[in-house]
DNA sequence: TTAATATATGCGTATTTGTTAAAATGCCAC
DNA sequence: GTGGCATTTTAACAAATACGCATATATTAA
């Protein structure tokens, strides 16, 4: 929408911080993978499986018993939380565990349930 | 889904971590309170408009200039945000300064960055 | 009145989760 | 090996709903 960056060019209250912020931001591919990687996060039952996984790996069958989900629901979960490497796989014999892939992702939970919890 | 809660004891591999871990489970409002907060940064505009304010705070008008959508649209982005307490606002004459609530906000932000930029 | 922001509403689109069924994959008995 | 079973993955489909933005209107302050 350039018409909206004309216009906010006369009516920016501080160019120069404008200029600033805009200098310091990134490619928008960036926040793209932000935003998809919080998607991915963005869910009550995808929430629940990586609480689940926090100190140890289960198999999805365990998973979907432990979430009360399906065992395709929760397959099809797993791929998107895979899909953004926030959890990593391991097979043994017909089994897959899943578990965390890093403390990236035990960070990003803990941090945004204590913002929940308090303020 | 108790259907399945009922074939899952039955088909759990590990009883015993799938019992540990249904206790060790929190509340459903958390993964809900959760999931909203994650949903809140699931959006490149917002991811942008958080990025934008570490560090200084800005007027809606000015964060529509660097963001580069009509600032109706930003106004509203706020509001998701604030209502999720990932931002605060500062009156000041008809002018309204936006700034991040707290660390918390910034932390998510470049936890998930490092995550998306190195694996 | 005008400026700055907030809210209401509507629209078109896109995405979402979950179910069912089928398909890979690996194990085991025989 | 073959057949059968268990575990997981994938595909296709449905319904619902959620989303972001634009337009217009309302609020609040100078």
């Amino acid at each position: 929408m350039t018409a909206n960056l004309d216009r906010c060019e006369i009516r920016s209250v501080d160019p120069e911080k404008v200029e600033l912020a805009k200098k310091r931001l990134l490619d928008d591919e960036v926040y793209a993978g932000l935003a998809e990687t919080f998607a991915a996060l963005a869910d009550s039952n995808r929430a629940k499986i990586i609480y689940s996984l926090i100190g140890q790996e289960l198999c999805v069958c365990d998973i979907a018993c432990v979430v009360g989900v399906s065992e395709s629901a929760v397959s099809q979960h797993l791929r998107i939380l895979r899909t953004l490497r926030l959890v990593k796989q391991r097979k043994e014999g017909r089994m897959m565990y899943y578990s965390l892939n890093d403390d990236h992702i035990q960070t990003l939970l803990g941090v945004c349930l204590e913002h929940v919890r308090h303020g």
